[in-house]
This record gives structure tokens, C-alpha cells and sequence, in this order.
DNA sequence: TTGTACGCGTTATCAC
DNA sequence: GTGATAACGCGTACAA
């Protein structure tokens, strides 16, 4: 019930018999302190329980030693797992992470970074944000303002820092090996808004002409949320629909695993056997794909890798160790597992 | 490359023409401003697009409008649907919130209630926190400091805010039915350290004494680490170790829905059926219950609920309208699905 | 209705 | 080596 007010630097310098500054330079170890008053000073702190007030620090420096963090979702391991790659750099560079969840809203994106910015954050790394926010220079403008990295998000002429999955090679890997074991009518699955789709569904369209692989529009199956969990619900739907119109379809690429789960389910509720008479691929590698069965063949993109490269990154843009800004692209790997099968003529 | 400077209140006062206590009261609207002073006030704030700095603000009331989550594990599911929960509830409140990671450490999670206070966060939910800090009366000691609330973390004599589901209730559902369907030799699966583990395993053993089910104490399988996505691995290993060990055991109860995965991967290394001949009955009831085959009965524990209670409760506790500590009850549900068989004597 | 001046807890600058 | 004191950007008694 005591309910001890916390000790501020005063207390301690009072204590201790010190002005304030040289409380300051104890803690700071940025000026010479006497050996003696430095230990008197250590037991007025360690007495007092003080720590630093980093409001009030924050106030002077404009930083606040933490890193805000973007992500669409919480709820697709795939940006648990970037996280925790961002994590596991900056937390040993003393800083500490925000995580805010914009559930794929533009709007929401804006408004979040807007409260970062309130805050004073140091820097700030975004997780797929929306391709409107890139292209209208949003992004280019905060990233003048405060430190940014974007990750899997660019657009041409967008200066700013990334960091990508190559998704173009992902891609192309994962759609050869369809066309390798004899499929020729791939569907393709993405979501509404977002870089990564548009990547995929480029490389798609091409792979489909260069192969002279005849591909109609209603082929190209859009949901409306790719990230969440809703992905899983709104890709069966839209699947389930599609395998019942056409029924020469044997395959289908989707831009994530929860994409793929949906498209599971809906072979499953309609009693396609996959991959025997429907195959499936999906996108990330994240456990999800070694649960399902059959379990999906993917492509690893390797989302440690990608949160660890951003943390590495925005650190050193803090420092301003690197004004230039870079484009950083992590390689993929396709993953085959047992949702895919051969066609023979 | 302007790189404008943020304009302070002090930039709007001069624009305006009046004094910066003038700006204050109409950005608070907590006095009252003639109104044609007020117009020219809220012109000059939206010429300059001045924002009041957050951390200036915190440093006089001690309040930052931010709340801390602190999490053992943002890969399970379940903490992701906790978190949504809280969100929805405190973002309409003016409400940031500030996602921390313990991965289950408990020095960890003091160091990050440490970062949180450092930050000045209005109050703090701690998700699943490690028993022994709520034991050791840590907890307590920081519910004297700061508005706090834990979910599914309890110890008696410990005076603190509570949400929890009701682990009692639901463990003994699922073992009832486990019983009714005629399984008499059940293991149970758990992670190490939470109260919601320990929970469970009361009722577990309570229930075979109760009803003169016969059980040693290696039918309860401890894995290291029970909120992450290891827990699939751990559980699968220990599982498999031990199937091969008692193949009297038909069924087990696993503590969350990862572990049931595990399980389940086990069963099918060893080309073990399930349900045939080996039953799985999993917790929380994310949407990995769905997706597995067989999908799984597991005990439905309301994550979103869960967690707009405690929203709720932590904007009670923040702006005093309640100094009692109080202990919500979450209720559960059994959900049926596919992992579980009759047993024919 | 408006303005002055101080305080929040720290760091940096300049004296001593 | 050490200590006053002015910042940082805002809110608010108090005065006018």
C-alpha cells in the first residue's frame, strides 16, 4: 500500500550528496566521475530503486530507444515469424518493439504511424503494407521523417528502404515445377491489395504466355483479405465456386499457406482428392503446410531471415551508418512436400 | 528533403497570434475560448500540421494513452485472437497498443514490464504470465504501481485482476466425454510453466482418482516449452516416445491446440489411427482444430472474449472506477469434432 | 477571456 | 571533477 513514488534523478543527487549532473554522468558514463562519489552515487540509485524517466529523455533526444513495427495481421504465422527475426536483432541493441496491427486498413496504417510518430519512436518497419500507401508517396514522405524499412512492399520509383522476398523467383520455381510434372490449367489465388500479390500475378500471367499456357481472367481468383485468418474461409468459397464451373482445372498457385488451406478444404468439401485429381501449392512455409494433409508444398521464404535483415537494417539507418537508401532481396526456396501431383497425358 | 521540423505549440502561438496556454485550451477544449480566437487557433494548427508531442504530454501526467500486452508467444493462435480482442475494445477508448514478447521467459517478462513502465504505459495486460512471478507476489507488487490486469495467470492469496477462462470446467468436459466415450487409460500432455497447465492437471488427476481410473505419473507428459510453435515438435516427440512405451493409453488430452498437433503428428509416424485407435482431445480451439485430419474436438475457450474483457476491465481500472480487484470467469465450451472414437470394450 | 511563469525529469552547456 | 542552469514541449495555477 506504500505506493513509493518513483525516485527521479533529484532523489538520487540528494541522497547521494551530488548535484544531478554528476548523477547523470554516473549513469550516462559519458564524463569522468571520481571513483568515490561514482560508488556513492551507485548506492543512492541501487538504494532508491531510480531508473531513468525515458519520457523525459525522449523529450530532449527525440528518441525513445524503441522500434515501431507494422503488420497487418497477427493472426498468419508468416508475420508472427518476421517478427520474431526483428525481434531477435534489435532486442540486443537495447531497443525495444511496438507492434501495432492494422488489420490490412489503409487508413488504419496511417493512423498507426501517426501514433508512432507521437510517441517518438526511432524507427519503424512495415510489414506488407498496402500498395496504395507506396505508390501515393506516403511512405517516401515518412521515410524523410524517420527511419523506415518496408518490408515485402516496393514500388518503381519509391524512394525508400526494402527489404523483399523474391517473390518473382519464388514464383516462377514453384509454377516451372506445376508445368514440369505436366499441369497446364493453374489456377492462380491472391488477395486484394498488396505487393507481394501483384509480384506473383505478374510472374504468373507471363509464365502463362511464354508457355503458351491458355489462361482466361476468371483463372486469376481474388479474396478479399489475404492476411487474416478470414483468408482461410474466403479462399474456400471462392475455390469451392471455381472447381465447380470449371472442371479442367488441376492446379492452382496460392499467394500464401492460408490461401492453400482454403483451397484444401474446398476439394476436401467437394471430394476432389488432392493431389490426385487437384494440386495444390502454396506460399511461405510456415508450419501450417507440414500440418494439413496432404501436407502443402510451398515456398520457404524464409521469414527469418527477412525480419532479421530489417532489424540489421533500420538500425544502421538510425545510426545513419547508410543515408543511401537499399533495396534488399531475400532468396526463396521451394519446399515440395505432397500436395502436388504428376500429370500424365 | 525539406525535412521540415515538427512545429510545437509554441510555433502555433506565434502563428496565431495568441499565447501557447491560448493553443493548449482549444486542442483540450477543457476551457473556454472566444470563438473567433478558437478559428484562428485551428487554422494555424492545420497550416502547420502540429500534433501535440505525446511524450511532452506523458511527462506531466504520468499517462501516454498506451497500453502494454505482454505475450509468451506471438506464434500461437490463440494469444493472436487474445490480442484482437483487447484491440478492438481499447482502440475506440484512444488507446495504442504496445505488444511485448516474453517467449516464456520470466526474467524477460520483468524486463519488459520494466521497458513498459520506463514508457509510462497507463496500464499493462499480461497474457499467460509465468506462474512463479505471480507467486512470488512480483505481480502484486506491480498492481500497487500500475493498473494491471492478468489473463489466465491466478494464484490464491495474490491480490490482483483476473480474466480467466474457466480451465476447471472445460479440462473436466473434455475428460467426461473422453470417459463416457470409454476411454479409461488417459494420458494427459502440458507445458511446463502456467497456471492454466497446472489447472488442468489438478482436474486431471482428480478426475482418475474420482473415478478409479488407474494412473501412473508418467501419463503426464511435461514438454518444455507449451506456447510456441516448438510445442508441435516437443509434443510430437514425447508422444511418440511414449506410445511406443504404453500401448495401453487410447487417448490424451493435450493442454492446447499446438500440442494436439504434435500428438497427432506422432500417431501418425507410427501409423497410429486416429481416432481408431488412438483418441486426441485439444485446447483452445483455434482455427489449427479445423484444419488438421482428422480435425479436432478440443475445448473452445472464447480468446476473443477473454480479451475484451480484460480491455474492458483495464479502461475500468485506469480511470478508477473500480479499486477492487476482482477475478472474471471466461466460460468455456466443448467443441466435437473428428479426433475422438468410441471405445467398444 | 487571455497571458505569464513554473513544473514535469532528464541531458547539455558552460562555468568554476 | 563538479555544479548551476537552460533547454526539450506541453499543461496549468495564478494573475490580469
Amino acid at each position: 500500500m506504500a505506493e513509493k513514488k518513483r525516485a527521479t534523478i533529484a532523489d538520487v543527487a540528494k541522497l547521494a550528496g551530488v548535484s544531478i549532473t554528476t548523477v547523470s554522468r554516473v549513469m550516462n558514463k559519458n564524463y569522468p566521475v571520481k571513483e568515490e562519489t561514482r560508488q556513492k552515487v551507485e548506492k543512492a540509485i541501487e538504494e532508491l530503486e531510480f531508473k531513468p524517466n525515458l519520457l523525459a529523455r525522449g523529450l530532449i533526444h527525440n528518441k525513445t530507444q524503441t522500434i515501431g513495427i507494422l503488420t497487418p495481421s497477427i493472426e498468419n504465422l508468416f508475420f508472427s515469424q518476421v517478427v520474431k527475426g526483428i525481434d531477435s536483432i534489435i532486442k540486443n541493441k537495447g531497443y525495444t518493439t511496438f507492434l501495432c496491427n492494422t488489420e490490412g486498413d489503409p487508413q488504419q496504417e496511417k493512423l498507426m504511424i501517426g501514433n508512432m510518430k507521437d510517441r517518438s519512436v526511432d524507427g519503424i518497419i512495415a510489414i506488407n503494407p498496402r500498395t496504395n500507401n507506396i505508390k501515393s508517396g506516403y511512405y517516401e514522405l515518412i521515410s524523410k521523417q524517420i527511419p523506415l524499412v518496408i518490408i515485402n512492399g516496393y514500388n518503381k520509383g519509391i524512394r525508400c528502404n526494402y527489404v523483399l522476398n523474391d517473390g518473382e523467383v519464388g514464383t516462377l520455381e514453384a509454377l516451372r515445377y506445376l508445368y514440369d510434372e505436366g499441369h497446364r490449367d493453374i489456377a492462380f489465388l491472391r488477395g486484394l491489395h498488396s505487393y507481394s500479390y501483384d509480384v506473383k500475378e505478374n510472374i504468373y500471367k507471363e509464365f502463362c504466355k511464354d508457355n503458351k499456357i491458355m489462361f482466361s481472367e476468371d483463372d486469376v481468383l481474388v479474396i478479399k483479405d489475404g492476411n487474416g485468418l478470414e483468408a482461410v474461409e474466403q479462399s474456400k468459397a471462392t475455390v469451392e465456386n471455381m472447381l465447380k464451373k470449371k472442371d479442367k482445372i488441376t492446379a492452382i498457385f496460392a499467394c500464401n499457406d492460408w490461401m492453400a488451406v482454403g483451397a484444401l478444404n474446398a476439394a476436401k468439401a467437394l471430394k476432389i482428392s488432392v493431389p490426385d485429381r487437384f494440386s495444390i501449392i502454396g506460399f511461405d512455409n510456415t508450419i501450417i503446410s507440414q500440418i494439413t494433409e496432404p501436407s502443402l508444398t510451398t515456398v520457404d521464404q524464409n521469414m527469418t531471415g527477412l525480419g532479421q535483415t530489417a532489424g540489421k537494417r533500420i538500425c544502421e539507418i538510425i545510426k545513419e551508418k547508410d543515408k543511401e537508401n537499399r533495396k534488399i532481396i531475400i532468396e526463396t526456396k521451394l519446399i515440395i512436400r505432397d500436395s502436388v501431383n504428376v500429370i500424365s497425358e
